[in-house]
RNA sequence: GGAGAGGUGGCCGAGUGGCUGAAGGCGGCGGUUUGCUAAACCGUUAUAGGGCCUAAUAGCCCUAUCGGGGGUUCGAAUCCCCCCCUCUCCGCCA
């Protein structure tokens, strides 16, 4: 059962904050609360029937021990017995009904969210200008498919539009960035490096609020697992029903895996090329945290997620996204968005999100914020350190040279083994 | 995939229908003893839900929980069914 005490206790804060993603969400809202006090009614009745049972059932034991007739009892006890049937029954339709309103209600926006949809999202800062290259820029993938490390059209035709494939030096960029990457994050931002599984089951993708909103967004085996669509999933999950030690928080993880989207109702504009496929490489970093640091925690992750951006040399702005742009399980978030000079535009990187108890509730991680205090809800964070096919667009479009060669950061030099990718034709 | 064994509290481990939320041990916490430590001894030791009362996640009462879910029964850790997981053997295999 989802914890809804934050919303029973507290219904007109949780209607002004759920109200800044929309007005939908005050039906859910009601739905909740109607299902919740019918709940709790139910439960009423059927513990005072159970109590009563409970403590008929010894006078019977007792009975029997003295060997004593206790027919009388038992059959009075059978209807007793039955109207538990009855009550229990009804009680685990209206929690089937609690449970799915509740799945539908998205994270409360924190206060210092801008309110609005898209265009209210507010640019924070920017990193690193946008250079002129003083010649006409060319898009990625025919940057890529001329250095021979980019092979789209082969992509297509083993597994489908939006499965690229990468080739020779574009094999061994993808490889580079994710070992710069790792290494960056586990030896200077001390994360715990994980390589999960990438398939999970129902309850995990819906610990981490996938399920069920993204549901049309994720690929399922005929087992009913899920490819993961990101590794905050997977790891978020880790600590699913476990009550961890204060003193073991904040925890961090670093991950490495390729996420697999169905991107569903998103064909058609900006997905040309590397800008929004099916398969890709992403490193994933997640947080878990108390409460209170949750704020702190978040800002620390956006600096761990820049720094990657940073030491590529990429251009980047950090926007904080409005309440309506936020997505579902999200309380804020802030999205890194990297300069591509081929399609002349920004992408986004990378999106550092605070949950703060929003996953925890539904996957049950808790703490105990002093030993003899009852555990409590930790806050989660994530924030991709990066996603590979933007940084890749980005570093092949704003590091080209009149002669479609490409300039590799310093950073990356020692990964890749060289310091220019040159065209092959 | 086939055959078998098993899943009990933080851990180990009793328990085949009734006062067992669960013996015993270990660990943890509190205390007594102690020059200090150790040992010994005493006490304590879960989670969730609901209600009452509250400043309270304090207190009191109730309900549930022995891998998960159904069922039989007045009553289930104990009996039945389904599922999940672990281990052993066989098969297959990177």
């Amino acid at each position: 059962m989802i914890d809804i005490r934050w919303l029973r206790e507290a219904p007109e804060e949780a209607r002004a904050a759920l109200g800044r993603r929309g007005p939908h969400t005050e039906a859910l809202i009601r739905e909740a609360l109607d299902q919740d006090a019918r709940r709790r009614d139910v439960i009423k009745r059927v513990e005072v029937m159970k109590a009563r049972r409970n403590d008929a059932s010894e006078q019977v034991a007792e009975l029997k021990r003295r060997r004593a007739d206790a027919s009388q009892l038992i059959a009075e006890l059978k209807t007793v017995s039955d109207s538990i049937k009855e009550l229990d029954q009804e009680l685990r339709s209206i929690e089937e009904a609690l449970e799915q309103v509740l799945l539908r209600i998205p994270n409360r926006p924190l206060d210092d969210v801008p309110d609005g949809s898209a265009e209210a999202n507010r640019v924070v800062r920017e990193w690193g200008a946008p250079a002129p290259l003083g010649f006409p820029p060319r898009p990625h993938w025919e940057l890529g498919e001329a250095l021979g490390i980019l092979d789209l059209a082969r992509g297509s035709k083993i597994a489908g539009s939006g499965f690229p494939v990468f080739t020779g030096l574009g094999a061994r960029l993808t490889r580079a960035l994710v070992n710069f990457m790792l290494d960056l994050h586990t030896r200077e931002h001390d994360y715990v490096e994980v390589s999960p599984p990438l398939l999970v089951n129902a309850a995990t993708a819906r610990g981490t609020g996938q399920l069920p909103d993204l549901e049309r967004n994720m690929y399922v085996t005929e087992d009913g697992l899920f490819l993961i669509p990101t590794a905050e999933v997977p790891v978020t999950n880790l600590h699913r029903d476990e009550i961890l030690a204060a003193h073991e928080l904040p925890r961090a993880y670093v991950a490495y895996t390729p996420c697999f989207r169905r991107e569903a109702g998103a064909a058609g504009k900006d997905t040309r090329g590397l800008i929004r496929v099916h398969q890709f490489d992403k490193v994933e970093l997640v947080r878990f945290c108390r409460p209170e640091e949750s704020p702190a925690e978040h800002q620390k992750l956006l600096g761990h997620a820049e720094a990657v951006l940073r030491r590529l040399e990429l251009p980047y702005r950090v926007v904080l996204l409005a309440a309506g742009d936020t997505g579902f399980a999200s309380a804020k978030t802030f999205d890194l968005e990297v300069w591509a000079a081929g399609v002349g535009t920004w992408l986004e990187a990378s999106s550092a999100s605070c949950f703060t108890d929003f996953q925890a509730r539904r996957a049950n991680i808790r703490y105990r914020p002093s030993s003899d205090s009852r555990p409590d809800f930790v806050h989660t964070l994530n924030a991709s350190g990066v996603a590979l096919p933007r940084t890749i667009i980005a570093l092949l479009e704003n590091n080209q040279e009149p002669d479609g060669s490409i300039r590799i950061p310093a950073a990356l030099v020692p990964y890749l083994g060289r310091d220019r990718l040159v065209p092959i034709r």
